[in-house]
DNA sequence: GTCTATATTGTGATAGAC
DNA sequence: GTCTATCACAATATAGAC
């Protein structure tokens, strides 16, 4: 291939991803990646054959970042005050990088629930992984019991929650000020480390 | 007015619920909002104008509804614990009778943020008193140290991100059993209070 | 108030020149 | 590979009969 042709077809993916991310697929129009690409619409179709296949190619994209890269962090043996922070520390660094992803994902994937059940397949996350691991950590003392269920939302909740209400909470609580919500977020690596710690540890 | 009048006014209103929920109003159609209260296209413009007008009446009644009532339970001279609990408590069960609001508001939130601005006025949540009250109960030596702000969110994303992300976790945890995820769902009630509870006891 | 018919504009997609 | 022109259909909104 040459490399022209992946030029362009790079810079389609990134004026997508800029209109897919903030307009979502039935928002998003082929026009606007089109003039945000500085090309035209047919162009669009040239490569990507369609709107749907263009989303396609972002979203996989976007899916694969959003799934947080929880297995090697929560199986090794280190102790559990280690991996949790180290999962968290890491977790919010790469949504910071792409923080429009965890709105899009979610949205998406509740407008077209089906999506996810062939997703999941390809991606193979394996909770059970994490579940059991949480479980073995109980059983040897080192947290006290609680539902690994549970624990494992907690956790993954209290990380994405506030870029997914970003517009929300940066109103409530800073009156829109975003660089003062961009501090805040820096914050929650060690503030929601801490919290979840002291929620489980051992007195 | 006359009873008719308000009659198909809120089946309409009931049908575009629906419709909006599920498919954001971007998704919407004004022809499926008709078929689903089963009438004409031409009735729904007679009483509400335009799609937007209707799915302003929709989303002002949703956003009250996502605001959790927090200043009556965390304002008042309750324990912590007792305040955490009722809060944690009511605002699961009402979530729960409108499970699609979270994900609503906060798809549509993002897609126009300057929405917000507006809104807040409209409704004066007042986080400050929230935020001032767990700030005495820290003074007074009912809980650990932490920042205010920080916890508030916790709360909340513990409460709200279950029901945001509720097709992936659901598929995640649950192999899409959807009998399996309301029992979990009910069982956050008391998990998730005892998790906050947990991480700012004082020992 | 409620319906049918229609105006009008928007939008994904393709044909065909260069 | 890239562009202009255009097709075909979808979607909001209105006109006007009943």
């Amino acid at each position: 291939m040459s490399l022209k042709e992946t030029d362009t077809e790079q810079i389609i993916l990134l004026a997508a991803k800029e209109v897919f991310f903030k307009k979502g697929y039935d928002g998003a129009r082929m026009q606007e990646i089109a003039d945000e690409a500085g090309m035209n619409k047919a162009l669009l179709h040239y490569y990507f054959r369609s709107k749907d296949k263009l989303f396609e190619a972002i979203f996989n994209d976007a899916f694969q970042k959003f799934i947080p890269r929880m297995v090697e962090k929560m199986a090794s043996d280190a102790s559990f005050e280690e991996k949790i922070i180290s999962f968290v520390d890491n977790y919010i660094t790469v949504i910071m990088e792409v923080p429009q992803i965890p709105n899009f994902i979610l949205t998406e994937i509740n407008r077209n629930p089906e999506r996810i059940v062939e997703i999941m397949k390809k991606i193979g996350m394996q909770p059970e992984i994490i579940i059991s691991g949480i479980q073995k950590d109980i059983e040897e003392g080192k947290i006290i019991a609680v539902n690994p269920k549970h624990l494992l939302i907690n956790i993954i909740a209290l990380c994405v929650f506030p870029f997914v209400a970003k517009p929300l909470l940066q109103n409530m609580l800073f009156d829109n000020n975003s660089g003062d919500y961009h501090t805040f977020l820096l914050e929650r690596k060690k503030e929601v480390s801490q919290f979840i710690i002291n929620s489980i540890k051992i007195n």
